[in-house]
DNA sequence: ACCTGAACACCGTTCAAGT
DNA sequence: ACCTGAACACCGTTCAAGT
């Protein structure tokens, strides 16, 4: 058989999903693939790296049309997609946080952002600071959200009580700022 | 010698902040005081705790009197004390965040944050969210500064450009959403 | 170009044995 | 009670050698 940089990806997500990121070893991925561990060096420079590629396949996966047309309404509908998309692979949240921390891939979401914002017409400072503010929420917050879940899970209660647990919530306490700077500027 | 758990705990700190949390390990701490990894079981049940641990410690070291009277600017007092104590040692916010998401120690901001949105009258169920929405601001935010400062400095420059790079900013956006609801209840 | 086999330099943790 | 010595079951990564 042969495998590429795709198929290589594809598999870490689903050892990622069925496992956890704590499992998704080069080792373990390439006894997955049926490979040596040293064969996975031809498709990926290191591990860094095939995690933040894992990142980047999640978000494109969990990609939607963007309807909405006022620019706050925008900001909720990417938030959500983020959010939706970290959700739908175990420790997804996790893996994106890191390659983003590391400045590594996951570059889209702060794109679709920054132009919502600047539609809003906030100053150009404000679009700097409000997007990185929006994604410190989203991230701490799906981070929070899917270790609650999953240690739930773990100790068999269905789902926590809150629902979204108030992710629209403390994304509207931010908007309120943004859009009282918005009709000023 | 004979250690106990504090030394244990202090000198995992100095590990720390002379080589960074990848350095900061067991087999590594165990050599740093002399003794085989083996012995640091005796005083820590494994490196999660230790790390835990290593979190409060940092925490309360960076531990300041509170001075502000309003609620909102007590908020600020907070966070700014948080945000100084993890910058305090390197990687200092990545160790305090990660403690955070498991749910071991460092649960005193997140109290003292309850109690300034209590005192500001804010309803029971919008306390809860906004110190969730404030911290996962601090931290991200922290975590983001710091990790440019360690590359900045790996690579020769002095400071980043911004300053506090919008850290007050972002956390005035959210507090103006909160400072809307508290006036409202 | 792609993969194997073997090695290097590590990990966290356990446990019998010593004092 | 506290520590050593040795082991167990792993890691990520490199590299000569094969096809």
């Amino acid at each position: 058989m042969r495998y590429h940089r795709s198929d290589v990806v594809a598999r870490a997500i689903t050892v990622l999903d069925e496992y956890g990121l704590e499992s998704l070893t080069m080792r373990r991925l390439a006894s997955e693939l049926g490979v040596q561990p040293s064969a996975l060096y031809h498709h990926v420079p290191n591990k860094q790296s095939l995690l933040a590629a894992v990142a980047d396949e999640i978000l494109q996966r969990g990609a939607r049309p963007r309807r909405a047309e006022r620019w706050d309404r925008r900001v909720i509908e990417v938030c959500a997609e983020l959010r939706d998309a970290m959700l739908a692979y175990r420790d997804g949240a996790e893996v994106v946080v890191t390659a983003h921390t590391f400045g590594l891939g996951a570059r889209e979401p702060s794109a679709s952002l920054r132009s919502a914002l600047s539609d809003g017409g906030l100053p150009g400072e404000l679009v700097d600071v409000g997007t990185r503010a929006i994604l410190h929420l989203v991230f701490g917050h799906t981070v929070e959200e899917q270790t609650a879940m999953q240690a739930a899970s773990a100790g068999a209660i269905d789902r926590s009580p809150g629902g979204d647990s108030g992710f629209e919530q403390s994304l509207d306490l931010l908007l309120d700022g943004l859009r009282a700077r918005a009709s000023a500027g």
